[in-house]
RNA sequence: GCCCCCAUCGUCUAGGGGACUAGGACGUAGCCCUUUCAAGGCUAAGACGGGAGUUCGAAUCUCCCUGGGGGCACCA
């Protein structure tokens, strides 16, 4: 790999909610970004909007991005050489670089009210014309501005965008984007409350924090000449700026909004990080997941950690047009990575599903039960449903699930009482040793095999579908084996002679 | 309405003028393996949105159209 700069790229997000597909995708280009260069991940927090904040959201944040292993170097929690990384906190610093815009005559102080802007867009949008501030307070002479200023007069500080010409910006993934200067507005930079908006507060922190390259959303596109305009007014070397296309709906239709995002939860998906995980995702699966929409390696590989994409990662192959979502993708890579883990790393991080589903962990139990269910697992939340009937006392079969397929109850009762004799003759109870016997009773029965151990399958997990059924016998042991197979005859006796046999 | 971005199988994508009868993966279907379910293996169906150019040659370059997406706040 040829060598790169150290990059200094940060991931910004604002405290409004919870941390989702799109931003922990965002996060983790940041991340692997910093990495292969040896460079370093910053977490900083935007916080300028009061109104909209939720400290939730924020607890919400880091225990999504540290369950996902994204860690970061500098950040509100850690700190670090450029601190305070909290823009609410950084108020006074943007409130300088406000008035150095206005000492250049880049920018001024507005005095209008909101309820004048609020007219002035809505007769605006009657006449079908463009929203945009007319720029009333604009020649305002400074002296007098600032006079108005020192007097308390309620203001925000707008950008005193160029009348004419254009400007070109560069995204490293679409190239050279040219906009006409008259297209763009006069845009708010402070708040009357005297706090920067994003317009302002990011641009001045990624210069000060020396950040290189800036990935964000698509939705920063239309923005992004104006930002330019600040970082030139300034004079300062603008960072490599990388936008990132949305994630669409699994449809492909419209992006992912509030309102489909509660239409996934209620089919049991969910773009929520912090749902995803509850649900049994593993983080290496999601991670491999998101890594694939809108990046790519080559033509085939497509199993990677995240230290492969540490060392595989490049925005060259960064793709900007628009990604689905595919849960059942999610399903599949992480399955894959599910099968990739260690046995006892499966184990430990299996536990807290078994016990959260109400079953008790025998951990000798457990490690003879991981071999039979890792390549059946697509999520750790699976797993109880899948194998609980180790650990659990008894098992609740459905009478009907009992009778062998194309039998009758009393063939039924009759192949689980043979199973029975049979087994409880043997010593040795291993899949090996089993195996013969019961295949051979199948035989004496006029049974197929598969019939045979159908009925056995339910009688010992309650389940239709289970792990293989020698192996799982093994581990419950005979004597449980022999209880629940019991347990079974009598259920099928229940049911005799009522007319819902099938 | 105005501005901007995007466009290859249903979905994620490879492809950056000839190596393309367009490759991989998910999903779907079939077969194999098999005590169920998985996993695995094999096979199949499935795409360059349309139209003009440029060129000996275009999925690849240009333009137009269409479609999709984003933005137009004292939100980020």
């Amino acid at each position: 790999m040829t060598k790169q700069k150290p990059a200094r790229v940060r991931f910004a997000p604002s405290p409004t909610g919870m941390t989702h597909l799109g931003s922990a995708r965002t996060a983790l280009y940041n991340y692997l970004l910093a990495h292969q260069t040896n460079g370093q991940f910053i977490l900083r927090i935007e916080d300028t909007d009061r109104k909209r904040y939720n400290p939730e959201s924020e607890i919400d944040l880091i225990s999504s991005l540290k369950w996902l292993g994204l860690n970061w170097d500098e950040g509100p929690d850690i700190g670090g050489p450029y601190a305070p990384y909290r823009q609410s906190e950084r108020k006074d610093i943007y409130q300088s670089y406000a008035q150095k815009l206005i000492d250049m005559g880049y920018a001024y102080p507005c005095f209008c009210t909101q309820n004048r802007l609020n007219e002035l867009r809505k007769e605006q949008q009657k006449r079908k014309v463009n929203p945009k501030y007319d720029r009333k307070c604009r020649d305002i002479p400074p002296l007098e501005a600032a006079k108005r200023v020192a007097n308390g007069e309620s203001h925000v500080i707008r950008f005193k965008t160029p009348l004419t010409g254009s400007i070109t910006v560069h995204d490293y993934l679409r190239g050279d984007i040219t906009v006409n200067n008259k297209q763009l507005d006069d845009f708010i930079i402070v708040k009357s409350d005297g706090l920067a908006l994003y317009h302002l507060a990011a641009m001045v922190d990624d210069h000060l924090m020396g950040i290189t390259h800036v990935f964000r959303g698509e939705e920063w596109l239309s923005t992004f000449p104006f930002h330019a305009h600040i970082y030139r007014a300034f004079g300062w070397e603008e960072p490599v700026w990388i936008h990132l296309s949305v994630f669409l709906n699994p449809t492909g239709k419209g992006k992912m909004s509030k309102r489909f995002a509660q239409q996934m939860r209620l089919k049991g998906n969910s773009i929520f990080i912090k749902d995803i995980r509850k649900m049994g995702y593993i983080p290496e699966g999601v991670i491999n997941w998101i890594v694939l929409m809108g990046w790519s390696f080559d033509d085939k590989t497509e199993f990677f950690t995240l230290n492969d994409l540490v060392n595989n990662f490049s925005i060259d192959k960064l793709n900007p047009s628009p990604a689905a979502i595919d849960f059942k993708k999610l399903d599949y890579f992480d399955g894959l990575h599910i099968r990739a883990l260690s046995k006892s790393e499966l184990a430990k991080r299996l536990k807290p599903f078994y016990l959260k589903a109400g079953y008790s962990i025998d951990d000798s139990v457990l490690d003879k039960v991981i071999p039979l269910i890792q390549v059946r697992l697509h999520t750790l939340n699976e797993a109880p449903e899948i194998s609980g009937f180790f650990f659990a006392d008894h098992v609740n079969p459905n009478p009907n699930d009992l009778i062998g397929k194309h039998l009758t109850i009393d063939e039924s009762i009759i192949a689980a009482h043979e199973s029975y004799k049979l087994l409880s003759d043997l010593t040795e109870f291993s899949p090996s040793s089993l195996e013969q016997p019961l295949r051979q009773l199948a035989e004496k029965l006029g049974l197929k095999a598969g019939q045979l151990f159908g009925i056995l399958r339910v009688a010992i997990t309650g389940q239709k579908v289970s792990p293989p059924l020698l192996e799982s016998m093994e581990i419950i042991g005979k004597e449980t084996v022999l209880n629940r197979i019991t347990i079974a005859i009598d259920l099928l006796k229940s049911i005799e002679g009522q007319p819902n046999q099938s």
